[in-house]
DNA sequence: GCCGTTTTCGGCCCGACTGTTTTCAGTCG
């Protein structure tokens, strides 16, 4: 198999670490962090453009070095440096970084001066009470390291998802707004550019009185461990687990600070390195041409004085957005008040919650003109999929409500599933009955790469295939997506004029924000579907808007912000 | 190791908090 992107981008973070560590140069260090963090949003297999001959120097953050070790790692699968520093440093010491508290330096003494080589060790050493006697380290470090290592004991600081801590920091927010003093209150970092998960919240407050926010911040009832406090920040840790970072600046420096616990770090890095360029010195509080604040009351205000147009947060992942800003050329995002329907929602004739009439009744009151409803085939058995006998009795009801009401569209739909040859699990001649086709895999995920993608291309190959649901196939936080080539189905689908989904489902976000760009880009429309499996869940259609902001989608490039009509007209394809 | 409306060499973002220090290094975001 093909080595992938993200396994580039792992051995470049596992260089970084451990040359961090050797005490390299730091921005040798960030270089290769940087380079880890091109590699990753890249919504190109590097295994292709190598393939092709194409320069990949010219990728950002990459110049000629890092290209031919890219070119290596795609070639052997493995980076021959990376095993050379791995005679001089033990490649474990990499994973002690992620304890909290722990950093190169402290990894380096920890090596050096008491032979730790993992985090097994690591935890030995400070149950023997053999970490405090090192000098810089104390009684209070090595009960952290305890801590830290009990509270995470196995690898990977686990994310939250973007939905799980939205009423979190909603309820935190209305908290702080009641405070007297406070002037304003946001949620900013990955929450603000809605990624899909996020690590901890970031909650910036404009007041005068820092220290008063903060103490009633860290006294919130919510609060299980104060981990940092101090007069304009903290950070605690919720009974729930999440991590939340509090900061307080002046309101005359508000934009400047938002912008800054915006983020990204890559975003924000470009931002400066443009100031300096402009002999100004910017950060966290404004903009600043020796002593006097140029910028800082606004978000706008900041960007104007870096030359740049404002840069809508979900854009802010360095991922080409400085460049547009500056000419003024940023694409104006999709909002939820273009969306006119839904095209993917279950009844309780298949796995939903809700009866056919209920569903209907609520999508028409969130003002939709339409709704599809798409209830699973037979092979889908889990999900209680329908045969052909119970699929047409299924759709003579659709079309007997869809008579019935007025003011909304119920369109005779299927989620029909992908078989494993590729081929879709109903007749061609209901098919061609429903108004609208999705179709999704849902079995035989373990087929090999290539295999999996022909098995999609196939399907895809039916003139009567309008959406493919669910690209990707990943679950948040339980697995990967499938083994697919997304590159290709990308360029498949705009081959065939076939649809792609964006699944608002918290747990999906299916297709990732980097392959919507990629099918934005390629021409390919997008369906935001919630895959409603409740009339409660028709609602996330705003959390699927907020996260195709991130795929750089505008109205246009979006199927449902279209009339029924002009939806229909599009998806008569190849006829 | 990358990169160029200062530069192909010499820069590379910036500040708060903690713990263990008597003035600051390390870590984090």
């Amino acid at each position: 198999m093909p080595v992938q992107n993200a396994e580039i981008a792992r051995i470049f973070e596992q260089v970084a670490d451990l040359l961090e560590i050797q005490q390299a140069n730091r921005f040798r260090v960030r270089a290769y962090r940087t380079a880890a963090q091109t590699v990753r949003g890249l919504p190109r297999a590097l295994h292709e453009l190598v393939a092709r001959g194409e320069d990949l120097s010219r990728l950002p953050g990459i110049g000629e070095d890092l290209a031919g070790k890219i070119a290596e790692i795609v070639r052997t699968g493995k980076l021959r440096q990376l095993a050379e520093i791995g005679h001089q440093v033990p490649r474990g010491l990499a994973e002690l970084l992620a304890v909290p508290g722990i950093g190169p330096q402290r990894v380096r003494r920890l090596h050096e001066e008491l032979g730790i080589r993992s985090r097994a060790g690591l935890l030995r050493a400070a149950r023997q009470h053999r970490v405090r006697t090192l000098p810089g380290f104390g009684a209070r470090t090595e009960q952290a390291i305890l801590d830290a290592l009990a509270a995470q004991p196995a690898g990977a600081a686990k994310r939250t998802l973007w939905s799980e801590a939205e009423p979190v920091a909603r309820q935190l927010v209305a908290d702080l707004r009641r405070l007297p003093g406070v002037e304003a209150v946001e949620v900013a970092g990955s929450f603000r550019r809605r990624r899909e998960t996020v690590g901890d919240l970031d909650l910036l407050v404009a007041s005068r009185h820092g220290a008063t926010v903060v103490a009633h911040f860290v006294g919130h009832e919510d609060v299980a461990r104060v981990l940092a406090r101090g007069t304009t920040k903290a950070s605690v840790r919720l009974r729930s687990g999440l991590q939340v970072d509090l900061r307080v600046v002046e309101r005359a420096a508000y934009g400047a600070a938002l912008v800054y616990f915006t983020g990204s770090k890559a975003h924000t890095i470009a931002l400066r390195r443009l100031a300096v360029q402009r002999r100004l010195k910017l950060n966290e509080y404004g903009a600043f041409r020796g002593a006097r604040r140029v910028a800082g009351r606004t978000e706008r205000d900041v960007y104007r004085s870096v030359g740049l147009h404002f840069v809508e947060p979900e854009l802010r992942e360095n991922r080409g957005e400085i460049e547009l800003a500056r000419k003024r050329a940023l694409p104006r995002l999709v909002q939820l008040g273009d969306l006119r329907g839904d095209l993917h929602a279950h009844t309780d004739a298949s796995d939903g919650a809700d009866g056919l009439q209920a569903m209907a009744a609520a999508a028409k009151k969130l003002g939709h003109e339409y709704l599809a409803i798409t209830d699973h085939t037979r092979a889908a058995r889990i999900a209680h999929g329908l045969d052909v006998r119970a699929m047409r009795r299924h759709l003579a009801r659709i079309e007997r409500l869809d008579r019935q009401l007025r003011g909304i569209r119920i369109l005779r739909s299927a989620e029909v599933d992908i078989l494993a040859d590729g081929s879709l699990d109903l007749p061609d001649d209901l098919l061609a009955e429903l108004d609208l086709v999705v179709a999704a895999v849902h079995s035989d995920f373990r087929k090999s790469r290539s295999a999996q993608t022909e098995r999609i291309l196939r399907a895809m190959d039916h003139p009567r295939l309008h959406v493919l649901a669910h690209p990707s196939g990943r679950l948040l936080g339980e697995r990967e997506g499938l083994a697919v080539d997304l590159e290709r189905i990308v360029a498949g689908a705009a081959e065939r004029g076939c649809c792609l989904e964006l699944n608002c489902q918290p747990t999906r976000l299916d297709l990732p924000d980097v392959w919507l760009q990629a099918a934005k880009e390629a021409g390919v429309k997008i369906a935001i579907s919630t895959d409603a499996h409740s009339t409660a869940q028709l609602a996330l259609l705003a959390a699927g808007v907020g996260y195709a902001r991130r795929g750089w989608l505008q109205a246009e490039d979006v199927l449902n912000t279209r009339s029924w009509a002009d939806i229909a007209r599009l998806l008569r394809r190849g006829s």
